[in-house]
RNA sequence: GCUGAGGUGGCGGAGUGGACAAUCGUAGCAGACUGUAAAUCUGCCGGCCGAAAGGCCUACCCAGGUUCGAAUCCUGGCCUCAGCA
């Protein structure tokens, strides 16, 4: 079977350096499972590791004025994961976007069904009850699957309602990957202080990133704001930490029902050595 | 010192006699998630008891007062800001 390693968690817990480190023992290769370093550029913004020995795939291959998805991420995630097998070696999974590894690692069935814009325009001004009335009609058992927080949600809403409408049967890919999870994370306070010694090192140049009409990325706004005269250096540094932290949590819960993840501490001195022994054990 | 504005929950900011433990935003906590996922959405958020309903306590700068009832009205004090000195 085909071998796959994930080394995934939060933000700020250095997977990338990690990854780097076990490409090289393993003779490896990395693809990035992240969902803003896809895009073209913004490396300091979107927080890119670069690296002249070893190969990342799936950074740089979206422009930011174009449409992206999981469903986009997943067709040329497999793809890159073939290619990296052919040359017989590792692929490492590098991200810290759960629904990303998730729709990699399991089959998604509805993910190859496209968005309808025409529908999506007019159902973008309804209100959620509204929403939640038409999808009752259209799909009621999706309905009744969907719990309190998505019946209030417009977004799911407005798919749901797109899937049950739609024509297409788009068989999705069947993954098949013998996959190791490992995850990196360590204690909530630590970790906002390493995020904000890392956005700390990457303002400036992210500065000089930022332009509008960027997709959704943290720090955007606070750089914007900063670059535009209209805040202190800061001020924008503070409030772009406090994103990423925020953010970090989100991807903690997520994380945590992810049961197939073997967790280490980010912190531990010799984390390479445990990570290296546990990869060893599985891949030979 | 004078004049004007104002002091509300961690912060911002509503409320200006009863429906106020106090709209809302934000921060915080917990959670959801099947083509926007660094997105989007949900719940909780003074203290104590309770699963909940609900109950009790302490609260809108401080001290008095008016009133059946005060964050809201009156008096005095303290503090902040703006303008004048």
């Amino acid at each position: 079977m085909n071998k796959l390693l994930i080394i995934c968690g939060p933000t700020g817990t250095g997977k990338t350096k990690l990854a780097l480190t076990l490409a090289k023992k393993f003779n490896g290769e990395l693809v990035n499972a992240d969902s803003r370093q896809v895009y073209k550029g913004l490396d300091a913004l979107t927080g890119k590791d670069r690296s002249n020995e070893v190969s990342i795939w799936l950074y740089d291959v979206a422009a930011t004025d174009e449409v992206f998805s999981v469903s986009h991420f997943v067709r040329i995630a497999h793809h890159a994961i073939g290619d990296v097998h052919k040359r017989e070696r590792l692929p490492i999974i590098v991200g810290g976007t759960g629904f990303y590894l998730r729709a990699l690692t399991t089959a998604i069935d509805t993910i190859a069904i496209p968005p309808n814009p025409i529908l999506r325009k007019t159902l973008n001004a309804k209100s959620p009850e509204a929403l939640g009335r038409q999808l009752q009609r259209v799909d009621q058992a999706r309905w009744g699957t969907m719990n309190e927080s998505d019946r209030k949600n417009p977004r799911r809403l407005i798919r749901a309602i797109e899937v049950a409408m739609s024509e297409s049967h788009v068989p999705s890919i069947r993954p098949s990957y013998d996959a190791l999870w490992v995850g990196l994370t360590t204690f909530l306070p630590v970790l906002k202080e390493r995020i904000a010694q890392r956005v700390s090192g990457r303002f400036d140049k992210a500065a000089t990133e930022v332009r509008e009409g960027l997709p959704p990325i943290l720090g955007v706004d606070p750089l914007l704001s900063f670059v535009h005269g209209e805040s202190t250096k800061e001020e924008a540094l503070k409030e772009w930490a406090q994103a990423e932290y925020q953010y970090a949590k989100r991807q903690m819960t997520w994380f945590r029902k992810e049961k197939r993840i073997r967790w280490f501490d980010a912190l531990e001195r010799n984390l390479t050595e445990q990570v290296i022994d546990v990869v060893k054990a599985w891949y030979t």
